[in-house]
Formats: structure tokens, C-alpha cells, sequence
RNA sequence: GGAGAGAUGCCUGAGUGGCCGAAAGGAACAGUUUGCUAAACUGUCGUACUGGAAACGGUACCGAGGGUUCGAAUCCCUCUCUCUCCGCCA
């Protein structure tokens, strides 16, 4: 969520960024300055008014103890309309708030200068690619042909236990997913995240710290009864360990890597691009989340973009590298790369990343603040960024990977999964 | 699920109608002392909105929302959350 004050400063500024982004409803921005003016316009008249209430107030309390009874009571007969006054003028900024604050909340995060302007997926800008076409025979197969060959993943047990998009991970399978959460906790420990367990289940306040609430909540499953809903990412419940506090400056930057499974209802998402792994509604993924001082938010970015892409060397993937264009960027982010991976025998790039800086956008719903060396209180910036989601990197490592033999496990994975071959 | 207790500033914690934006201690920050560290001493030390060039003012906030009153952290009502005991249980 933006804040008012800056919208209220740099309205041109705003409005063109907006722009890049493909945000609709312009006029927005200039109803909420009206609706802004005239919120403070009324405070002040009702700060004035209790100023006087306040001070009549105080006269009685020093005419009584000084025994002046009357004249106490006179000026209590003065000052009972006060209260009403001040109480219409409340009614009038609670309405005024409520309007301004369903406006500020549809309002999507202003994008850093160097997102390319373009409205889909096609303007996202290439930044960098690595690796090699893997050499695959005529009769490489997509990856939901090869899990049932070695019976690893059972898509249609999922959908009799649950439904569609809840496979069932069986033997090397479930061995291979339990290796590669494993591995990408290990690379995050070492390269100085601390891990957490969150809960896997989020109450309303903190899905709107992080910006899935109001308006996403479609993609969430919901918990009607407790008034919960399953986590879509990590991201969630570990920005909102930070909610409401004030973190030392010197704490900077905060460093979280988390595991968890991941629930998202995808509604509406239906067709051959979402066969066997592509798209589920259940799984699994480590997340990392930072939390700097806003002069470093920039550099952190890069940081864990370049880290995201040593995971993806060193299991030996084809990757690319993408900033997302203005109109493909999510409505929190400021600044976001996905990273992609190149599935063989699907001959598809596969998003298995997405990096994103925040700047003050969540911290500002998440009043996650520090004070500054002058004393003063600043929001934070928050990043996230996936490391790595494991169903697609899945599908990339049995396509990539396949053999005659069966499909050969990434070096750096053997380690974890004590076998070298699914088979 | 049943019964009870509680929610105050970064933390602990006092405060039952006006002199309370809030004692005290701790933490933090600045200074004095010190060979360094520690200790001691002195001072500073809430947030948001708002007026002002600034100095300095105004308003709101003691879990949330209502109410009583000239006046509420303090009294009343509703809600939320936390804790304790009992029951159930991985």
C-alpha cells in the first residue's frame, strides 16, 4: 500500500507510473487527493473544536477543587454541545477514511525505474541466460509420461485422496522432493538465511500485511470455520513474524529461509500448458525473505537473484533470467525477476522463481519500521524470492535428465537422495 | 469444550474520575570519569496526524469498538486476544 502523504507529494510522479504498470483507473488517484484535502480539512476544525472542549475541561476540574461551584457549573452548561460536534465530525472522517482507504488499497505498487514499460508476459525483458540444450533422442518423453514409467508420482491417486493437482509422491519420488527441500535449506543456511517453520495456515491481518488481501482472496483456500486460509507461499507467514515491530537498524538485513508446502486454488487455470507438474494446487517450495534499510534493498535484490541462479548451476538447469514488465508484475512488487527453466522434452521455459523487492509497500500494511540515525522512524524495505519451487525444477531435472537408463539425479543432489539413477 | 484471570510505552511494571502521554526500573542513545572493558554519574528517550522557516504548539492513541461524564488508562456494555486450572488429545 502506498502512503497517502507520498501520493499526496508526487501525484504526477505516481499517476505516470501507474501508467507502465497498465493501471486502469487513473482518476483514482485524483479522488483520493479531494477525498485526502477534505479529511484534514475537517481534522483540524475537529482538532479546534476539542482543543476548546479540552480547555473548558481542565477549568472545571481547577474551579471545583478551588470550591467555586457555580461557576463551574456554568461553563458545564456551555460545553455540552462539544461532544456532538466533535462527534458529527468524526462520522463525516470515518467516512472519509474508509473511502480513502478502499481506494489505497486497489492501488498496486509504484514500478522501479528500470521495469520495461509492456502490458504481457511477451514485453518481459530477457537479462541473462545459461546452460545447454540437453541432448535428448527423438523418443524423450514430458515428465508425466516419465513419472508413471518409474511410478514416482501418482497424479490420478492425488485426485481420487483429494483432486486434481494433489499428486502423490512415491518412493524415489518422494525421496527426490525430501532431497531437494533439504538441499535448498543447506544452500540457504550457508549462505546466512535463518530457517524458520511457520505456520502453513494465515488469519486475515496477515494476509493483508503481505498483500494477498483484499482481492486475492480467490486464490487462497479458506478455512470458514476458524477464519483461516492455507498459505499460497511462505512469503506470508515469514514477513509477518516482522508485523508491527520496530527492528534495530543494526539488525539489518534480516535473513529468513523457510520450507512449506504451498496451497493455491488456481481458479480457472485449466488446459494442456498445466499438465502433470506445471501447475498444482498443492506444493512444495523454500522461500527466502529479507528485510534491509531501504539504501540496500536494490543491492540485496541482486544479491538473491544471483544466489536463486547458483542453486539452478549447480543442479546443472537451463535457465534464463527475467525482469517482468511493468503490466506482468505482481500488485506488491516494485522491481521482480522470475527465473525460468528450460523443460526439454515439454521444449517450454518453466517459472521456477520469482524475486521480488517490495520496497515499502508491504511494510507500510505491515508497519515494519526502524528508526533511522536521525532518530526517526522509517518503514522498512521487504524482499522475497523463491529458492526454488520444487515441481517444476522436478520436471525439469526428469526431462533434462533422461537416459536410457533411467533419469540420472544432478551431482549435487546425490548427496541428498544416496541414489544416482531413478530407475 | 467448562471455570477463572488479564491486556498500559522497546521491555518489566505502577496507576480506580481532573494535577496522567502516563510513576519507577531496565534497555537504548549522548556526555563525564577511565589505559581498555566494566562500573558509576548526568542528560535524552512514544507514535501518528496537523500548524509553523524554526523555536514551539494543537489533536488523537493505555487490546478493538461503543456508552456514561464538563472531563475516562481509570466507571459501564460488546468484541478480540492472551494466560491459568479442569476435560480431551498427537
Amino acid at each position: 500500500m502506498l502512503q497517502i502523504s507520498y501520493i499526496r507529494e508526487n501525484k504526477e510522479k505516481v499517476i505516470e507510473a501507474l501508467q507502465k504498470r497498465g493501471f486502469r483507473e487513473i482518476e483514482k488517484i485524483e479522488e483520493l487527493i479531494r477525498l485526502d484535502e477534505s479529511k484534514r480539512s475537517i481534522q483540524s476544525q475537529s482538532d479546534i473544536i476539542a482543543s476548546q472542549a479540552n480547555t473548558a475541561a481542565k477549568q472545571v476540574g481547577e474551579l471545583m477543587r478551588a470550591g467555586k461551584r457555580e461557576e463551574a457549573e456554568a461553563i458545564k452548561t456551555n460545553s455540552s454541545n462539544y461532544k456532538e460536534q466533535i462527534k458529527a465530525f468524526a462520522e463525516d472522517i470515518a467516512e472519509l477514511d474508509q473511502k480513502i482507504h478502499d481506494i489505497l488499497v486497489i492501488i498496486p505498487n509504484i514500478p522501479h525505474e528500470s521495469v520495461p514499460a509492456g502490458l504481457t508476459a511477451e514485453e518481459n525483458e530477457v537479462v541473462f541466460q545459461y546452460g545447454e540444450d540437453p541432448d535428448l533422442s527423438q523418443e524423450a518423453l514430458p515428465h508425466w509420461e516419465l513419472t508413471s514409467k518409474y511410478d514416482i508420482i501418482d497424479f490420478e491417486l492425488g485426485t481420487k485422496i483429494a483432486g486434481a493437482g494433489f499428486p502423490v509422491y512415491k518412493g524415489k519420488g518422494a525421496k527426490l522432493q525430501r532431497a531437494l527441500i533439504n538441499f535448498f535449506l543447506d544452500e540457504a543456511e550457508k549462505a546466512g538465511y535463518i530457517e524458520v517453520q511457520p505456520p502453513i495456515v494465515i488469519n486475515e491481518a496477515s494476509g493483508f500485511g503481505t498483500g494477498q488481501l483484499p482481492d486475492k482472496e480467490g486464490q487462497m483456500y479458506f478455512i470458514g470455520q476458524d477464519n483461516l486460509f492455507l498459505i499460497p507461499t511462505a512469503e506470508v507467514p515469514v514477513t509477518n513474524i516482522y508485523r508491527d515491530s520496530i527492528v534495530k537498524e543494526a539488525d539489518f538485513p534480516i535473513k529468513h529461509c523457510a520450507y512449506t508446502p504451498c496451497f493455491r486454488r488456481e481458479a480457472g487455470s485449466y488446459g494442456a500448458h498445466v499438465r502433470g507438474l506445471n501447475r498444482l494446487h498443492q506444493f512444495d517450495k523454500v522461500e527466502l525473505v529479507q528485510i534491509t534499510h531501504p539504501d540496500q534493498s536494490y543491492q540485496t535484490l541482486e544479491e538473491m537473484s544471483s544466489y536463486v541462479q547458483t542453486l539452478l548451476k549447480k543442479l546443472g538447469l537451463k535457465y534464463r533470467v527475467l525482469r517482468l514488465c511493468g503490466g506482468d508484475m505482481g500488485f506488491t512488487s516494485a522491481l521482480t525477476y522470475d527465473m525460468e527453466v528450460w523443460s526439454a522434452a515439454q521444449k517450454r521455459w518453466l517459472e521456477v522463481s520469482s524475486v521480488s523487492n517490495f520496497e515499502t509497500f508491504q511494510s507500510n500494511r505491515l508497519k515494519v519500521r526502524f528508526k533511522d540515525e536521525n532518530g526517526k522512524m522509517q518503514l522498512a524495505h521487504t524482499l522475497n524470492g523463491s529458492a526454488l519451487a520444487l515441481p517444476r525444477i522436478v520436471a525439469a531435472i526428469l526431462e533434462n535428465f533422461q537416459t536410457e537408463n533411467g533419469v540420472r539425479v544432478p551431482e549435487a543432489l546425490q548427496a541428498y537422495t544416496r541414489f544416482e539413477f531413478i530407475d
